[in-house]
DNA sequence: AAGCCGGGGAT
DNA sequence: ATCCCAGGCTT
């Protein structure tokens, strides 16, 4: 009885705050699902405003599964670059190609089917089955763990709690709506239950929620210590000669894998590689941030590359064209630093 | 269970 | 600077 009155909410809520999005549909409309699964494709560990122009580029590029399937995974990384974990532009690719070759185009309904595709795991499949097919599914992202660790009163971090979370997230979960109840849910944990300073004045789940009651909501769930990230450093090298530069594929490495970088060192712990002697160039130094370390790259313009910084595949690209290529943030900050 | 994988927004 | 995010894959 309890459980019926939250989903209630949480609709009404949704009905009078919804929030008009290009993967959306309204009650009366019938999903696409290739469009609802690019969606929850990009919108992993990515907010949804970074999301919209990307989504706009992809559906614009390919309007179909069976479009994006015959697309080269260049072209793909492409359009990608920026988003970041590029891992995710390969199993997007990937998944089009089984889905346009093994399954006729046609996107399985049930999350268990779902879940066997590359790119898509425990949430994406029951968001998927949910938002598409109406199935009522336990959808159970970062917002929804954080929405029901507030509400029962888990203090324990998520990522120690997933079992109660999910059993919990799912004594909630109508059968009614189920797409509508997972994107109202997720709005409102990104703009009302939101990780620090929830707005409890504007949530549907106030009067139900244990945390709220406790006075001091943003103390649930618990936070994990979070280990400080290391510094790695490398040198990178902008060679140009007649209009034209320099430039790598990065294969076999896992991060930025398929991307196009500047010729240069490794990423070493502790400090710079050691440059040959016969370089005197002057010098920047750029920091980047990625998840799990921070990079400083000292960056100079040279007039030739020693072989063991070109790492076997080059490319001399015409300084016009970068446009063209996938390049990462990183080597976009690294480009701009020169100018 | 824990580590790896980007980047940007909010604070 | 720090924390978080519409997580999945790998080990």
């Amino acid at each position: 009885m309890n459980s019926i009155k939250i989903s209630d909410n949480v609709l009404n809520w949704y009905d009078a705050n919804r929030r008009t999005l290009p993967w959306r549909y309204e009650q009366d409309q019938v999903a696409d699902p290739y469009r609802v699964w690019l969606s929850e494709m990009m919108l992993q560990q990515t907010q949804v405003d970074t999301v919209i122009p990307y989504f706009q580029k992809f559906t614009a590029k390919w309007p179909t599964v069976n479009d994006l399937a015959k697309a080269d995974l260049d072209d793909v990384l492409h359009l990608w670059q920026g988003l970041g974990y590029y891992a995710r532009a390969r199993n997007l690719h990937k998944c089009a190609k089984l889905i346009a070759e093994q399954f006729n185009g046609v996107f399985p309904t049930s999350p268990a089917e779902l879940a066997t595709l590359p790119g898509i795991g425990p949430y994406a499949s029951a968001a998927i089955a949910a938002i598409a097919f109406n199935v009522p599914a336990t959808v159970v992202d970062g917002n929804v763990a954080r929405i029901v660790s507030r509400v029962f009163g888990f203090s324990a971090p998520i990522r120690h709690n997933q079992k109660h979370i999910y059993t919990a997230a799912e004594s909630l979960t109508p059968c009614l709506r189920a797409g509508d109840y997972a994107q109202a849910l997720m709005d409102i944990g990104s703009g009302i239950c939101t990780p620090r300073s929830p707005k409890c004045n504007l949530c549907p789940l106030q009067q139900n929620c244990k945390a709220y009651k406790s006075g001091a909501p943003e103390a649930y769930p618990g936070r994990l210590e979070k280990p400080s990230i290391p510094t790695r450093y490398a040198v990178a090298f902008i060679c140009i000669n007649d209009k034209q530069m320099l430039l790598r594929k990065r294969t076999g490495q896992k991060m930025l894998q398929g991307l196009w970088e500047l010729p240069g060192s490794d990423w070493y712990i502790d400090s710079l590689p050691e440059l040959p002697e016969d370089i005197h160039e002057p010098y920047v130094d750029v920091k980047h941030t990625f998840s799990h370390f921070h990079l400083i790259t000292r960056v100079m313009q040279v007039s030739e590359v020693d072989a063991e910084y070109l790492n076997g595949a080059e490319l001399l690209c015409n300084i016009h064209d970068f446009d063209q290529l996938a390049l990462s943030t990183l080597t976009k900050k690294l480009l701009q630093s020169q100018k």
